[in-house]
DNA sequence: TCTAATTCGGATAAAACTATCCTAAATTTG
DNA sequence: CAAATTTAGGATAGTTTTATCCGAATTAGA
């Protein structure tokens, strides 16, 4: 469904919100260990992230990436799909064709309106802040 | 959500199983011409498939894959998709966490779960057949 | 039996995705 | 100001996906 760059991307995001709900920042090492994502890897995911606005980077000691709580509160797991992924998986044709709409609709396209308008919902609905909540509270987890 | 190979599957299959429904059988290089997908690419894609058992081939002059109705209704999206990409995309974790589950989710886990059900049971339940019937009625398209 | 049509399977190439490394730039701290 | 820390960005590999080509095998029909 979404690439290995953009489960990275959701991963360190989620962290990041909740360390940011204790106002800190955090290292790319320390994200790419409490996420067990390739460090290098996850360098190049965090830094779209950052040019598409999505989180703050900060160089320097003591620097690394932040999100405060207001921020996370608006930042939908949509923005980080699209940012990494683009929208096509909850917004283009399951089938693969360039059109595809109600008017002429690909053989899937009735079935599938349902799921993807349920994964859209869910993806714009969804924000950072929300999802960084049951981290520390441990009732969810981020590594196997 | 699908990659290449699984939609050429998917647009394949549901073109073969319309000409099934008049008796034909489908060459490969017209399926390819009416799904618009590339012929030697979905040639590997179509193999795959007959070896999976979900289609059946025939080698020289008039030869071809086909579908009957019968089995047409039995072939599930599901089991297309399953051959292709395999079953990830609708049974595994949207984060990529190799174990996820209600005892351990991840902070996707919920609300991801109502959409990977939703997906689920679609592909579980729609069939080929079914997918076919617009096809010659001129409701739906496969061609951009 | 010969020829043509057609799928099958292996080899190969191109493109995209995943991953790593190294240097530059910025910033904090002593 | 110098040193250390940390992100930014470019270069480069490795792997997977997508795509093409060609010869072998099979089959229908003349």
């Amino acid at each position: 469904m979404f690439s290995k760059a953009c489960q990275y991307a959701i991963r360190a995001t989620v962290l990041i919100a909740m360390e940011g709900r204790n106002g800190r920042r955090m290292s790319l090492v320390d994200i790419a260990q409490s996420t067990g994502s390739p460090p290098a890897f996850t360098a190049k995911v965090l830094q779209q992230l950052a040019r598409a606005g999505i989180l703050d980077s900060t160089k320097g000691p003591n620097g690394g990436f932040d999100l405060t709580p207001a921020k996370a509160r608006k930042v939908k797991l949509s923005m980080v799909v699209k940012a990494i992924d683009g929208d096509d998986v909850y917004k283009g044709c399951g089938m693969g064709l360039p059109q595809c709409n109600a008017k002429k609709p690909c053989p899937l396209h009735d079935h599938f309106q349902q799921v993807r308008d349920d994964l859209r919902r869910m993806l714009e609905g969804t924000d950072m802040h929300t999802l960084s909540l049951g981290l520390d509270a441990g009732t969810t987890y981020l590594k196997r």
